[in-house]
DNA sequence: CCGAATCCGTAAAGATACTG
DNA sequence: CAGTATCTTTACGGATTCGG
């Protein structure tokens, strides 16, 4: 996981880890879309359901436009993080679910999550 | 790790993993800041470096504006993941660090920085 | 000088109504 | 049902200014 050889690291912004260094040089790449409000929780709740519908989606995260939430599943879908299925039928119906990619993204981001419940259980003490 | 009795988990956005299933309700919680634009790389950085100045920090990210820098190190302030040390010199400084609750939520987030690393990896081959 | 605060223009997100 | 279109609001970026 070492990259000081190929012009990414130059910054050394480097994270240090029981001796062992992590890079997190991607400055311009992926964080900057998953990193936007509401991808992350996007990402968890197609993941936890392996398949939903648009407006599962809207409804589980509560309070997102539908705009929003269009352009997040195309960048995430560009990303190849998410997968879109669109059937020909009346009403339509479009199934997302996370591609490899999304649930590799996923399982990585369990620990922050669970961070993140641990701290709202203790705040709603 | 179950939150069904308390009221947040009403809409039941969980993730299961491994048959424990974990909530992630905290919609309007802790995931809206650190979700924003930069915040999980500036805690990245002050975590590698466990001191930095608001310059050093600027550099390091390469392209966020003052204005943002200082925002998004407020609300991180503010959020209990970071610590503010001003010292009364000419020239002024002021060094950033993370709380304990910060240092946790970097650890929580390595698998997710290893990912989006392994990813930057395969897509400069 | 450094670490912002301010001002202002642009870009992203939200609300709502509406269409194939 | 799954989005667009449109408009308003909020967030972000860039330059400049300011207090210590």
């Amino acid at each position: 996981m070492k990259k000081e050889s190929n012009g990414h690291c130059t910054k050394t912004q480097c994270m240090n880890k029981g001796g062992t260094d992590i890079c997190l040089c991607p400055l311009d790449g992926v964080i900057h879309i998953i990193g936007k409000k509401w991808a992350l929780l996007i990402i968890s709740i197609v993941g936890n359901r392996k398949k939903l519908r648009f407006n599962e989606i809207k409804e589980l995260l509560g309070d997102i436009s539908p705009k929003t939430l269009t352009d997040r599943l195309k960048e995430l879908e560009t990303l190849g993080l998410i997968q879109r299925e669109a059937f020909s039928e009346i009403p339509p119906r479009v199934e997302y679910s996370l591609t490899k990619d999304g649930i590799e993204v996923r399982d990585a981001m369990i620990p922050l999550m669970e961070w993140i419940c641990k701290k709202e259980d203790q705040n709603n003490l």
